[in-house]
DNA sequence: GTGAAAGCGCTAACAA
DNA sequence: TTGTTAGCGCTTTCAC
């Protein structure tokens, strides 16, 4: 910095307030420094900075590497946390660098705050971890003091593809749920809830999934093992859909006009041409918003409460879901 | 740090030693400090512990979020990096978020060396880059001084694809190319060397394409469209197979007893009961091994020439590839 | 706009 | 083992 300063004639400081652009510099120098810096390859040292400002300006992001959501969400926080003054720093959980080891990470560099994308963090943890930083979780919310949620209203969600496919005229609706992964247990009620409402009890039926294409397949090819085949599946999400509808479509059935598959997520992987996946569309933009807006609350202006921020999501019409044949006394069997 | 010495009773420099276990202390301090640091919540400050270093010790991973692989070698950077001594700080270039942006931020936090895993990096920036860090690409070279290259023998990968193929008694083998993206040239030259290696040279055909589901399913649409079906295909990677294998599946196919098809990668997908893919595999352990070694070789061994490292990949035969029908005259229309 | 001075939390070198 | 001292690169304050 001290050559730079030279480098453009000016002093350290003022090369300083350019690059924070602080009000002050005029136009000349700014470009005369910029110009000097870009010379001398310098650009200011984070660490000097974080040391000196003592504060980071840093949200940790802890995330999984295998849950396209949560990779579409760390996208879309970038430049809501920019716009926020905020730099955002990430640390992947893997199956051998577990929670620990990451969180370390993120509290090492003196993160204001952590944004908690994966599944498994225990509670005691959180809750002692919610004492150093302000922290949210995404997805899911396990009621932890100090600890805020955002999360889209997957009770609402489900109940969007409920009330389609009953539009449509299916009856037998059968749900391939996601076990204990986040929004299952809102899924899962929302089933429960709109197929009451509906007035639909009897075909109430949930099978155990985990969010996985491969539960879905093994769901899938438990239906087709039994002599009636419900008219529509409500998939946990996208993943698990997708491998619904490739064990039917392999056991020579037309979607959707054998059966109708619905998913959740509005992931890639629904629009593919060959999929077209009628699903529930999360709302990213808002969701990685309410996220930024959570901690700047708790950063800026020392909110102490707890927030558990809900998200209404969109239902995506496409092409997997349709009115139903009759076909609940045939069998199939499974290619 | 200060507050840590004073409630274990001992000085501050003791407990920096500890912390970054240096040796001297005695284990009964040790505990005693820990102890402390456990109680107060304390751990190292990285800012400032890398400023009086004057080294970071990070190595700073460009990579993007819709790379299933890359994501991986992700995962299996972490345990090498930190086996060396290296801290691995992740920057994601998105569609809103470029190369500079991300680049910027791994350089701000004084990274030793750029491991580059996204395509898009124009040679000018890269050399430029290469003065001020030592940098690997993974997956491509882009032959430009000062940067290190880690990549599978995609040439040879192909081939093992190729002589299953062959072996299998197939002759009319297309493939699916994956465009400019990384390793899409080799995998191309691997297919067609060897296709003239077995004499098969009136058979070549490369469809146009770009390592996604949707180009594979175009091309297989298109190949539908003709008179005759080739009996095998290879695709770009995992994720075009899946696309092609999901048209064909859709046109009333059966792989592979109609069309064998292949991938590359090794990809969750390839593994999904219902995909079974025979596909090649990349050695992901060797290439995070490779990719800080070759990094340490420069940072410590102040190694200066560039090194192209390749490595071997392997021939994962799953059940998606087998000996042809004769269905050559026969043609199929798009269900 | 400049210059001087202090200090963020830590490490390193040295002497005790 | 401990205390002392110095300083990493930056920001901040204050007087000019």
């Amino acid at each position: 910095m001290t050559d730079v300063a030279a480098r453009a004639g000016v002093s350290r400081q003022l090369v300083s307030m350019i690059f924070r652009n602080a009000p002050g510099p005029s136009p000349t120098s700014r470009a005369r420094v910029f110009a000097a810096a870009h010379e001398l390859g310098y650009s200011p040292d984070r660490a000097a900075q974080m040391l000196r400002r003592k504060r980071s300006a840093h949200l940790g992001v802890l995330f999984t590497l295998d849950q396209p959501f949560d990779l579409d969400l760390v996208e879309h926080l970038y430049p809501v946390a920019e716009a926020a003054g905020y730099d955002v720093v990430l640390s992947a959980m893997t199956p051998i660098r577990q929670e620990r080891q990451a969180v370390e990470q993120l509290i090492g560099y003196r993160s204001e705050a952590l944004i908690l994308l994966g599944p498994d963090l225990d509670p005691d943890r959180l809750s002692a971890l919610a004492k150093r930083v302000a922290i949210v979780e995404f997805g899911r919310r396990m009621v932890v003091d100090g600890v805020d949620a955002v999360r889209t209203d997957d009770v609402e969600g489900v109940r969007f593809l409920v009330d389609h496919l009953v539009e449509l005229g299916h009856r037998a609706i059968v749900h391939v749920d996601g076990g204990d992964m986040p929004g299952a247990e809102q899924r899962r009620t929302g089933y429960r809830q709109n197929m009451d409402r509906h007035g639909l009890q009897e075909w109430i039926r949930v099978l155990p999934g985990d969010y996985t294409e491969e539960s879905g397949a093994s769901a899938a090819r438990r239906l087709l093992s039994e002599d009636r085949l419900p008219s529509a599946i409500i998939a946990g999400n996208d993943r698990c859909a997708v491998g619904v509808m490739e064990i039917m479509i392999r056991a020579g059935l037309k979607i959707p006009q054998d059966v109708s598959i619905v998913g959740y997520d509005d992931s890639h992987i629904s629009r593919l041409s060959y999929v077209d996946l009628t699903t529930v569309r999360q709302d990213i933009n808002a969701l990685a918003q309410q996220v930024i807006d959570a901690l700047v609350e708790r950063l800026e202006r020392r909110r102490t409460s707890d927030r558990d921020i809900v998200v209404s999501p969109q239902l995506v019409v496409r092409s997997s879901a349709a009115p139903p044949r009759m076909l609940l006394n045939q069998s199939f069997s499974i290619a």
